[in-house]
DNA sequence: ATGGGGACATAAGCTGGGGTTATGAGCGGT
DNA sequence: ACCGCTCATAACCCCAGCTTATGTCCCCAT
């Protein structure tokens, strides 16, 4: 073992990092305040849970937890360490409401049509919220462009729509619950990042850039807004999907125009920096949308109740 | 089995959800195009990778990947699903590279002192950032208040420091990184979110609030913002950390007031709102610091020009 | 047309991580 | 002095996930 000629390449993830269940647990012994009690809520024995914590402390090499006979605290690495599991869970338990509607069976009590991006950035959050509301609502999910979400909430094949766009499809009505702001970012090493003054809309227009392909609903906005201002450059680089494109902007290959909902970390840790335009807003409402007339009720209107913005 | 008396709880949502080894087998087969492929970048073999995706989609009960003799690509679901996945890895990844800073011996080569809240949101990503420029750099992190990591600078116990606060601590100089935003959130069904009008400062000053303990950076800087107010009322909860309070505020308790930093997630997701307040700036600069004089060289300039505001 | 080489699937067998029960040992309150 | 809570240790068990070996399908190149 470890005889291997191909030098020694890292360690998958997953042998490095405590797995859910230990995570879980740890974010249970910190609410909690002692093994066995952590332990109970999950279902397992105190000695598993012991043996578990100890092995995820061996695991990291960082001292977890204070054991004491009238229980258990945190040690100050073990605070950090159970902040950064509670994003892992967090994020676990958004892909558990995710693929629990995607699973869902066509008699759902809310059969939901959303838009890719709406479906991938904000309902798992939604229905996240909507469980603690109404636990047991059972959600179906589907996704497609504004079109096919039009066509299946007409056919009666959905309950209740999301789509991003400029306006709404024929025959709906709708309401707007967020603004999908598309942004200009580069690598913080690009010249952009250094300058002072905004940018100017011509300046971007005739810069190439790092783009999803012709159709994407990012691309159309982007196209029209620049319409005025001399029309888009050959893109640098055209990627099929935002993932990419993000993807090859944070390397450094150029600038790019994503939407702010798929940035969110990567601005915060300035791995991508925002250039700011002059008098260009590139944003597009988020709108929920039903059958015009028909006016939610049940667990769609629980549902719109959650995402709704003020007023 | 299954005779439990004590009612259907929740199936864990380490049973509900893949693995990480799962999900990391999931973004490569995504990525490459070929479950072989995929298993042979992990180490591991194509049986096992064909097993473990089955299993992922048996788990989930949705078909994720679209074999055929030619490769593999995603289904629709399968997109939305590795989106999420994405997620809970770079999560994982936070996780880790954290932790391995925790773990860091004395003798690393990049000893960094940091306040908990740079630590805990903005560090990892950083980290992330250097190990993919400088692979290899071994990093140290202790954490404390800005008093402390000033004391191990001097002392020579680390090479950089990160503090919060509204000015540098003596025999330092410092670099502006970051903003750490104040911001004043309810849950949505709070009266406050429905106001059309800016929340006045003084409103604020004498409504109880869900606050961290006296002493903690964020209730200073509110303290300090709203004495030309009347000062502060009686709190509402009184809570030991960030996360007791935000988990306070969300669940409807009552209106808090909490870094821009700790709620993202909640804004975008619209558990929490953000209440505007009329000429109030609880804004307090992040800084990168070291002692007067001594401008950080190697692994520590690597990793500030990382942090940098452009200029 | 035919063999080679990719792709994924199936089968049989091994191993170890994580679970269990049973028990011991501190510490605090009554 | 004793109960009740805590955590730790020991001995045992099982199955998830790995391996190797093999089969099938399809495309392509000779």
């Amino acid at each position: 073992m470890s005889g291997d000629s191909s030098g020694p390449l890292p360690a998958p993830l997953a042998h490095r990092v405590p797995d859910l269940g230990a995570l879980e647990l740890l974010l249970a012994v910190a609410r909690l305040g002692s093994l066995g009690r952590a332990a109970r809520e999950l279902g397992i024995t105190q000695p598993a849970a012991s043996g578990r914590v100890r092995a995820m402390e061996r695991l990291l090499g960082v001292a977890l937890v204070e054991r004491s006979p009238r229980g258990s605290r945190l040690t100050d690495a073990g605070v950090l360490v159970t902040d950064w599991a509670r994003k892992v869970v967090e994020a676990a338990e958004a892909l558990d409401a995710g693929a629990q509607a995607l699973r869902g069976r066509r008699d759902s009590r809310l059969r939901v049509a959303a838009s890719m991006t709406i479906a991938e950035y904000l309902l798992p959050g939604w229905l996240i919220a909507l469980r603690t509301e109404r636990p047991g609502t059972a959600v179906s999910l589907s996704t497609g462009n504004s079109a096919a979400v039009a066509e299946r909430l007409l056919a009666g094949q959905a309950d209740l729509g999301f789509v991003e766009g400029l306006d709404v499809p024929a025959g709906l009505d709708g309401a707007v619950v967020g603004r999908d702001r598309l942004v200009v970012v580069t690598a913080p090493g690009h010249p952009w990042a250094r300058r002072r003054a905004p940018l100017d809309p011509a300046e971007l227009a005739a810069t190439p850039l790092i783009l999803r392909e012709r159709g994407s609903g990012t691309r159309q906005v982007l196209d029209a807004a620049l319409a005025a201002h001399g029309g888009l450059a050959e893109p640098l680089l055209e990627l099929a999907s935002t993932t990419a494109a993000k993807a090859a902007a944070v390397s450094g290959a150029g600038p790019s125009v994503l939407s702010e909902l798929a940035i969110g970390e990567e601005l915060a840790a300035r791995r991508l920096v925002e250039i700011p335009v002059r008098d260009l807003s590139l944003s597009r409402a988020l709108r929920a949308v039903w059958p015009t007339g028909q006016r939610p009720t049940g667990p769609a209107r629980e549902l719109l109740g959650l995402t709704r913005s003020r007023g």
